[in-house]
DNA sequence: CTTTTGTAATTAACATGTGAATTACATCTT
DNA sequence: AAGATGTAATTCACATGTTAATTACAAAAG
């Protein structure tokens, strides 16, 4: 129960081996010109098919403002499609187009690389139990557990 | 070897987590006006002494333009101060100020019940685990150990 | 001594993060 | 139906992330 250190404290720890293994992805998005959160949403809105700004927010972990942005900006690229919703003027049923679907399909052997090779330097059980802990933490804190 | 899904991929269990536990700590930031990042700033600065702006960077997973940013703002609410390295006058000395100590200080035990508590539902075993596993994955990933 | 090369810090330009306020609809109340 | 309340999305204002370009200075090369 020591005060954490910078050097051993969950916050600064998560951040780093984030930008540790964002690193290895940015070549490859800069290279199509998308950004780290564009992407997110484009394998969010492939894998789970149409979805409002709201659901698509929380599973991207984007935050409604700059979903907004994000949406404007991949509407005009023609990466995604909006279409109203009946019976409810205030939403809308986001979906990937042909063009970001292709996109997708484009960089998934490079993206299964990576991480394919981050997964071997790494150990893929270490990699299992980091992702299992992870997991568990989420759980453990998300504010929906807050009786 | 699987393409790694989005609920089950490195990158977003990183962000997430770091989500619910940066979560706990944001009102008390807020309550004293300071932004996540200038708080890393000075606890830094308060943990190793005077710093560089590069090492200080570096050691507080800032990239050096948002630093500048921020140095301003923390010179200008007297938090830090600057002076000038003799003999190369590209370089300065940044210290936390009296002020900047003071307020470290004061927050210090509710940081530590906050994080204490995390430790508490998560588990004191888990949660030094997955210390070990991060601080693994940014060791076995970082841009260093390319020969 | 001048030029070249290298390094630290800053600036520029644009995207995103963040909290607060606002708008546009829906729904509930009376 | 009119007003009150709730909800989804957006807008606003400002801080930071990110890359590229630039400035300021130092050190090496000629």
């Amino acid at each position: 129960m020591l005060p954490p250190s910078t050097r051993r404290s969950l916050p600064m720890a998560l951040l780093r081996a984030r930008e540790v293994i964002m690193a290895h992805f940015r070549p490859m998005l800069a290279r199509h010109d998308i950004t780290e959160q564009q992407w997110r949403v484009l394998r969010v809105l492939a894998e789970a098919g149409p979805l409002e700004a709201t659901e698509l927010a929380n599973r991207a972990s984007i935050l409604p403002p700059s979903l907004t942005r994000i949406i404007k900006a991949m509407e005009e690229r023609q990466f995604i499609s909006r279409n109203k919703v009946k019976d409810d003027g205030r939403r809308a049923l986001l979906a990937i187009s042909p063009a970001g679907l292709a996109l997708i399909e484009d960089l998934a052997p490079e993206r299964i690389a990576i991480y394919d090779a981050i997964e071997q330097r790494y150990g893929a059980e270490q990699h299992e139990h980091l992702l299992d802990l992870l997991e568990s933490l989420i759980q453990s804190e998300s504010s929906e557990n807050q009786t």
